[in-house]
DNA sequence: ATGGGCACCTGGCTGC
DNA sequence: TGCAGCCAGGTGCCCA
C-alpha cells in the first residue's frame, strides 16, 4: 500500500490518540510478519507511556520512554484506531491497548509489514541506517539529484524508488512525478539535465505535499486511523490509466514493466 | 559500486 | 462453478 503521502496520513492520525498514553497490553494474534515477533515483543512495549509518533521514510516511529516501535505498513498494511470491544477481523494482526481505553490495531492481508520494538536510537536501526534524505527536506535539492544521478545507467523511474537516493517514493509517487516534470520514466537516470532533475525535485515535493493534503491514495487496501480512503487517486494523471486519454493531451496513456513494477506515463507530455 | 531478479504473502480479477 | 494465471501503494537479499 502505502507510499510517504499514506503513511504520513496515518501519523497524522495515530499521533494524537497515542501522545502521552500508556500502553497497557499488547495483543499478537500472528507473528509471522516481514520479520517474526520475537518473544519478548509485548513485554517490551506493556508499560510504556508513547512520548511522540514521528516518521522517517515509509516507517512510523512511536517513541516512548522505554524504547521505540518502529511501524512499516508494507503493501498493504494500516493503523486503526478502533475501541478494544470491536471484535478483530481476518488479518488484524497486533492490538496496542492504551490506557485511555482505546486500541491501535494493526492490520496486513499480505504479512509484508513489519513491527520492531528497539532501544536506543531508532535511526541507528539497520533498518533506517542508511536511508537517503527526505523528499520534503531542504537537502532533497536539484544539485544533490543531479550528483546522486551522474553516472547512473539506471532508468530514472527505478532510481526515484530507490530509498537511498531519496525516501518515500514508491510505484504510484514515481510515475506521478515524472508526468508532472515532463520526463519519461525510462530515461537514462545519467543523461538527465540539471534542469531536469530541478524539475523533477520540485515535482517530486508537489504531489507527496499535494497527495498529504487529501489524505493520500486509496487504490485498494488502505485506510486511515479512522478507516476512511484518501482522495488523491482522482488526481492521478496517469498511474493505473493505461489506455485512457492524457488528461492535458488526450495522448493515450502507456504502461510498461520497469525492475518488476508497471510504470506509467504520457509519449506526448513526457520527453 | 551497480544493476537485475527473486522472495516474502494474500486476495481480487480475468479468462478458459 | 472452478481453477489457473496474473497483478497489486515495498524492500531485503543474493548474484553477476
Amino acid at each position: 500500500m502505502p507510499e510517504l503521502p499514506e503513511v504520513e496520513t496515518t501519523r497524522r492520525g495515530i499521533a494524537p490518540v497515542l501522545e502521552g498514553r500508556r500502553i497497557t497490553r499488547v495483543a499478537v494474534r500472528e507473528r509471522r510478519l516481514r520479520w517474526r515477533l520475537p518473544a519478548g515483543f509485548e513485554a517490551a512495549l506493556e508499560g510504556s507511556q508513547v512520548r511522540a509518533v514521528t516518521r522517517r521514510a515509509k516507517y512510523l516511529l512511536i517513541g516512548t520512554d522505554r524504547g521505540t516501535l518502529i511501524v512499516h505498513l508494507g503493501m498493504s498494511g494500516s493503523l486503526r484506531v478502533v475501541s478494544p470491544a470491536l471484535a478483530p477481523k481476518l488479518h488484524d494482526h497486533v492490538d496496542l491497548l492504551l490506557d485511555s481505553g482505546r486500541c491501535l490495531r494493526f492490520n496486513d492481508p499480505r504479512r509484508f509489514g513489519s513491527l520492531h520494538a528497539v532501544a536506543g536510537d531508532p535511526l541507528a536501526h539497520p533498518l533506517l541506517r542508511a536511508l537517503g534524505p527526505e523528499p520534503l527536506s531542504a537537502a532533497f535539492d536539484a544539485a544533490y539529484l543531479h550528483t546522486r544521478t551522474r553516472r547512473r545507467r539506471v532508468a530514472i523511474k527505478q532510481l526515484l524508488m530507490n530509498a537511498s537516493i531519496v525516501v518515500g517514493v514508491g510505484n504510484i509517487y514515481a510515475s506521478e512525478a515524472l508526468f508532472r516534470a515532463g520526463v519519461r520514466p525510462q530515461r537514462a537516470a545519467g543523461r538527465l539535465s540539471r534542469a531536469e532533475a530541478a524539475g523533477i525535485v520540485t515535482a517530486v515535493r508537489r504531489v507527496l505535499g499535494a497527495a498529504i493534503k487529501v489524505g493520500g491514495t486509496t487504490l485498494r487496501d488502505y485506510v486511515n486511523a479512522d478507516g476512511m480512503p484518501g482522495y488523491f487517486r482522482q488526481k492521478l494523471y496517469v498511474y493505473e490509466r493505461a489506455g485512457q486519454p492524457c488528461r492535458v493531451c488526450r495522448t493515450t496513456i502507456r504502461q510498461r514493466v520497469q525492475g518488476q513494477r508497471s510504470t506509467y506515463w504520457c509519449p506526448t507530455c513526457q520527453r
